[in-house]
DNA sequence: GCTCCTGACGAACGGCGTTCGATGATGTAC
DNA sequence: GTACATCATCGAACGCCGTTCGTCAGGAGC
């Protein structure tokens, strides 16, 4: 025949064909969580929307509940893979320290690689596959140290709070001083000489100690900080092995 | 004259005045943060809406806008208050340790008398006058109990992060395990349970540690671990003071 | 060839924070 | 006492959000 169908332009009072369907490869929840993520890191979290997703994918938002059950569960899926990338290390019992803090700074630096995904890093009981990789890493070197076993498993979860806030912490001031990393920083250090100077000014006889110690309080930087509050962790820790 | 505008009703065409407009009382940023603060302790932080506070004043959203310049702002002064019936004791150097332990509980209570307010308690640089008076407080605490000032300023930091992070953890449930106080703390434990026997059918092969010690991580309720976690760090600020 | 089922998905619902512009009351200047 | 300027008030609307509903196309099974 003549090929009609495709020369001819659609009557308008017959609605278009939706869409392209047939060439439509079919959706996944791991392709879900694939455009999530390339919002995710090009967008930062707050972007993270089941419409902005599901427009990544060239579809209606609708279409996303086929494979996940609500935004929960996808940031849920989400959370799982970013801890997919924390390589756990064999426990060393001589090197038990030094190896809780190294996971610590993976832990950190995985969280840290998708933009402000770490304002979803509290609260969460482990349940997933890669969670409860972490638990086990982090119980078994503690364990292998020496730490008593019921002081390593409260220890566990404290130690596991600790970094979640912190990366939390700095999740929130990149959320907060624009999308763009290097952008952030620069304005967030901008914003830290105005506290350091703001810190100057308040009024001596309210706040002595404060006002005194001004330069102490502002000295360190984000790593400096989570670095020594690890090591407070870990040298509290040391005080439970030696008896 | 016959008091006629009191009498007649008032006639269809003529639009309604709008509300007893003259026996309204003027708005202010107090009364705003008053109301917030009816519709948080008695619904939770999710339903602090502009909408629903400017409701609880008989109003409409747009005109807490005269008196808070956005959302966040509310939040803040929602904030301070909160940090404002916190208590900080004198220092004391004989009792630095425990009197640190005393005020990170009180401020741990001023969060949870106060539904799930603590989700705002974290990545917040104090600068209002409550949290200002809060890193004081414990900085001269601890200074007092002759923890070297550098040392001091950083703990305080990290202490202060601690506190909230164990606060906006525990609000987190709260939010999550309906609104209800008691009922939450039911639904909670139940949530437990399921946990509890969750951890008892991993493979133990691939979680050797974690299975072997669930008893141990199941067994502190959540003020034995805040408990628990504040003794790490403050035994740890100990070793910087005896030398 | 027909029916049934399952994903896809447009449209809509009820929420959100915020802005705009009209409306009215109030205080000041003359 | 009157005119005017200022400012809080607030209904309506904008553009987001998560989620649900009902329709519809395509393929599988018969």
């Amino acid at each position: 025949m003549f090929g009609v169908t495709d020369v001819l332009p659609p009557p308008p009072w017959k609605k278009p064909r939706r869409a392209p369907s047939p060439a439509r490869e079919p959706l996944s929840a791991d392709k879900i969580v694939d455009a999530a993520f390339k919002v995710l890191d090009a967008e930062g979290l707050d972007a993270v929307s089941m419409r902005r997703v599901a427009d990544e994918l060239d579809t209606g938002a609708a279409s996303l509940y086929a494979h996940v059950a609500n935004k929960e569960e996808l940031l849920e899926l989400i959370r799982e893979r970013v801890l997919s990338e924390i390589r756990i290390p064999e426990p060393d019992p001589a090197r038990w320290q030094e190896q809780l803090r190294e996971l610590a700074f993976e832990i950190q630096r995985a969280h840290a690689n998708h933009r402000d995904i770490a304002r979803l890093s509290l609260g969460n009981i482990p349940v997933g596959y890669h969670a409860l990789r972490m638990g086990e890493g982090m119980l078994a070197i503690m364990l292998a140290g020496g730490v008593p076993p019921s002081v390593a498993a409260l220890a566990t979860d404290r130690l596991a709070l600790y970094i979640a806030a912190d990366s939390f912490e700095g999740a929130l001031i990149v959320a907060r001083h624009g999308l763009d990393a290097a952008d952030a920083s620069e304005r967030f250090q901008a914003r830290l000489k105005e506290i350091h100077d703001y810190y100057r000014t308040l009024p001596r006889d309210r706040f002595p100690t404060l006002t005194a110690h001004v330069e102490e309080l502002m000295q360190a930087d984000s790593d400096e900080r989570f670095a020594f509050g690890l090591d407070m962790l870990i040298r509290s820790l040391e005080t439970y092995v030696r008896r």
